[in-house]
DNA sequence: AATGAATGAGTCTTCATTCAT
DNA sequence: GATGAATGAAGACTCATTCAT
């Protein structure tokens, strides 16, 4: 019971900070978005600052959630990547406010909210970079790059592709052509190219 | 003398902006790191809003201007693609308050003020999509995606860069190193590759 | 409950508008003076000019209301206007501040009051003009100005009766005296005269 | 020399004062109105005050000044007032500002500028008076009534029709009905009436 | 004497937070 | 547990006034 109400705030939360950022929005709106009069938010939550802190870390868990067994596996880092960030947009899909919440928030690097988002993210991050060291050790990706910090680059492209997704009203690019481009920018880069063993 | 103390606010403005963003920046504390009385402000900005729109412009005029003369043109894309990266990378050291709100602001798709950024953007971006389409005639670069997208995606892939920077206090990527692997990661990709010609 | 606190902060505003004028007046000491915290204004009026017109408009009821009924109708004129101006002086002796507050904007044919106390004194005014037209009828009164406009000229008269009361600090004319004063003023004029029939 | 500048900063000021009010009004308004800088009213005026007051002074003069030398004397009160009253509406239409600020002071009766105005005015007042004496001694004004009051009575009426004038924005009455309106209003009022002496 | 940049006291207004019901 | 009225700290903004030039 208590659960779900809270729930119901934390998503009403969302809408009202991916509109209108964290300062902007207003606990009144986000009571009643939530169907609730303006004190409730305090019967769950000590302060705005914590709701908000509530919003990333729900953010971030929701993100997370769905990559278990989306990987397929196998061998070709290709394909795993874009299943993962098939994975990603599908969740964005159905949390855009979250995800919005989530991307400003990274990229304004506030003292409060960047470590948690750094926390949270983590685990995706090091399942990119599994990824990633399989690849190197077969050999499909370059070796002269630490995994970790090459998955957050494969992160923030897609981020940067959502970011440029909402900037043109969805104009460029359209979400399902997101984790294709994601995949080719960071993987094949836009020189030309014969690949590997291509004759 | 106008001009003088104009610049001294929004220099000002900009490290407030930059250190607490739009919303918890003081006018009162923007004038007094001016060296000024709070009124001050006011004699020179109608509003907040718009000494934050007048910090955003210069920032990105401060961003173009030295991209003036720095492509050193011939035929290496990569080489041209570094040049323009480092001119961008030693304006950011100069500006680093600027160039922080410049990039949160991009980020954060505020009506308001994504416009302005991108407007003033526009010619450096323009730059870029033109060293692009040399390279797609001479067949240095892929020819499946337009020139203007993929110089987004450039400038981008930089800024992301910053934000790591910035996000990790300076411990990676360091900002010398920012120039070339910004093109690494654009041009080259995190694939494993033999260059066009090598045998 | 709601309606109640509304009310005594009109009362409260009107004091404070009357004895300091619109600008003068201080929202804080408005709501101190209802016995709130100053924060309290903003839960039922948007600004202070909405918190003004709010006074203006409940000063221009307060002021109708009582006349219905009022009139004793019959055929003297004279009789008909006395009541009317006994029931405006009983009304401002209730009502101070709202009349001072009335009578001051009336004067000052300021473009965002002067339409609101018009609309709100119409019906004073009709009524009065009403009274005239029957007794121009009855050929009591001049049929060479319109009544409508004398009446505007009769409740002229009884404002300023009102405003030298003020101006003298309450020494001349005496509340008391004015409906009469303001009838003979408006009825019968300087000059001596025989009235009609008089041999 | 002297006198010019300040002549001309008093008549921008009655200007200002006249649109907005003594609290809207803005220095600097007042100022450029004038042709000078901002600065220049200080070199004058100790405060906004005091040029406040400076300007309800010369109203006050202005609108006594022309008095003199008018009244056609003689045994008709009616044309004598009507001389009046035309030589005040004469005065109006060159000094319409500082008219307004005196008619919208002296409605407003604030403690600091209603004796000024009362002082100022009290020649004008008398004067009236005096006829007003004579014609109750010639049987022509009613001796009920103290003529002093009368007196004042009578200016407020001309206030009142310039009041309706300027809240109508010229619609009625027009400028040059005022004087015979105004006389007619306080000197036979709206009953039906033989003039003395009609059979 | 004129200027106009700088000052800062004074107010309105917002809104997170509290708390009695 | 929900409510929403009351609170009051905080901060943007105005503008009369000062004063160095």
């Amino acid at each position: 019971m208590r659960e779900i109400v809270r729930e119901r705030l934390i998503t009403a939360a969302a809408r009202q900070f991916a509109e209108a950022g964290i300062e902007q929005a207003r606990i009144d709106d986000i009571s009643t978005d939530a169907g609730f009069a303006k004190g409730t938010v305090y019967n769950y939550f000590a302060s705005k600052e914590e709701l908000f802190g509530a919003v990333v870390e729900e953010a971030a868990q929701r993100a997370v959630s769905r990559f278990a067994g989306v990987d397929p596996g196998g061998g070709d880092v290709r394909a795993r990547l874009v299943a993962l960030a098939q994975a990603d947009v599908s969740v964005l899909r159905d949390n855009e406010s979250f995800t919005k919440v989530l991307v400003r928030e990274a990229m304004s690097f506030r003292p409060t909210t960047y470590p948690v988002i750094e926390l949270h993210l983590a685990p995706f991050v090091l399942q990119i970079a599994g990824i990633l060291t399989d690849a190197v050790t077969a050999g499909q990706v370059r070796d002269d790059l630490p995994p970790p910090q090459m998955a957050l680059m494969f992160v923030g492209i897609l981020s940067l592709l959502y970011v440029q997704h909402w900037g043109s009203n969805g104009d460029w690019p359209a979400l399902d052509d997101i984790p294709e481009l994601a995949v080719t920018a960071f993987f094949d880069g836009a020189a030309t190219r014969r690949k590997e063993g291509e004759s």
